[in-house]
DNA sequence: ATTCAATCGATTCTTTGATATCGATATGGC
DNA sequence: GCCATATCGATATCAAAGAATCGATTGAAT
């Protein structure tokens, strides 16, 4: 079995990796080695090589990967062949957008319900999913033994719905406001942001200016 | 002035520092320290003060920064007062919703127009922004001198369209496409990727599951 | 059969970011 | 006016990630 924990920076890369792979479908190519792959994505092929022994053991020498089984390998430990409930919580336009995306199964992803503090938006559907009051999140995450929350609420309910969601048994939180959140340990939170994107494509366009 | 280049993870956190400091409007707080900071992120207070070093130059002892100021020198350094012209290729769901949304403004980000293959939605409209044909593109980024492209096509079309883009002076690509762009050195790539956000997720509760 | 080239995997080195420590400074209390 | 304390800023230590190197292995070519 290989190793155990891996950085996050390799777990940003193995998506990419996975992408790629899938994407040489068309052509007859049973073995991939690390150093196309970098090549490709243009990385350093011994940092493609360390990631993909975190989740592989084929690899030989001369040849490569096995292509089909490392794309098995990667999308077993990206959690793709195992759906992970999860619920929503704030239907706003953002909220109800996640809600509609078809692409979450094919990632592992299984929304199960979405809930929020409106009452004329609570009993509709987005997606094929239900929009409930916020009385019965506690309830429907602990029976239902949700493990991540969703949380799409303006920035000032979300450390509110955070503890909520955490105190029904949640231990991932995927948090698209912009606030921080604190959370106890043991509990993640994974922050979608857009702000933090805009200032990297800003602070490039500065740097460029100012140095060239 | 304050120094020149910071590490991406500090850009990471500058944008959290300029919410935290907005949020205090409410109070009376003339004076913020970098301890106060750390405490409400989460973060080391050291790593608060040498990242605020970069941006401001202000911060006296026992008092802390002056909380208008360092706001001020946030926006500044982020480039928030200084609005960047930029074009989205793609109209499809997401470029939509992109294109409606009210908050980039605020973020220094300008949209000027977006541009789609499709001929049937060529010529409509979504949040006031006109959508054109792509033969357009080229020449309103070189007449505008567009900077920022935001590439929200189907994946096997993202490389053709940012190839397009930079050829047309683009400097910065903001990519959603769950592809990897090559580009040339000296262009930024800025992924927006679910993938990857559900990869940490998912791996996070692994680990929680197998290690305890 | 032997040699050669490609590739993997392990080790080492370098760089970078985070944390800890220390002195300097300014404010408020005594 | 002096001292204690909070805070800043700089320096040094530590950890982690990336890059380079090197030996080992395998398949193909001669």
């Amino acid at each position: 079995m290989p190793g155990r924990s891996v950085s996050k920076q390799t777990l940003v890369r193995l998506p990419a990796y996975l992408h790629f792979l899938q994407s040489l479908s068309g052509e007859e190519r049973r073995y991939v080695s690390a150093t196309a792959v970098a090549e490709a994505l243009g990385l350093n092929d011994v940092v493609v090589r360390k990631d993909l022994a975190a989740v592989s053991s084929a690899g030989r020498p001369k040849v490569g990967y096995g292509r089909a089984e490392l794309i098995a390998e990667l999308e077993h430990f990206l959690g793709y062949d195992n759906s992970q409930d999860a619920i929503l919580v704030g239907a706003g336009k953002l909220g109800r957008a996640l809600l509609s995306y078809e692409g979450f199964p094919q990632y592992g992803l299984n929304i199960l319900a979405a809930f929020d503090a409106d009452p004329r938006v609570c009993g509709t559907e987005e997606g094929g999913k239900k929009i409930l009051p916020m009385e019965k999140l506690s309830n429907l995450c602990r029976r239902m033994k949700v493990r991540i929350g969703i949380i799409t609420v303006p920035g000032e309910h979300a450390q509110k719905v955070c503890d909520a969601l955490i105190e029904s048994g949640v231990l991932a939180v995927w948090n698209f406001a912009s606030v921080h959140l604190n959370v106890p340990e043991g509990v993640l939170v994974q922050n979608e942001n857009m702000a933090v994107s805009l200032a990297i494509l800003s602070n490039h366009l500065k740097e460029r200016f100012s140095t060239k």
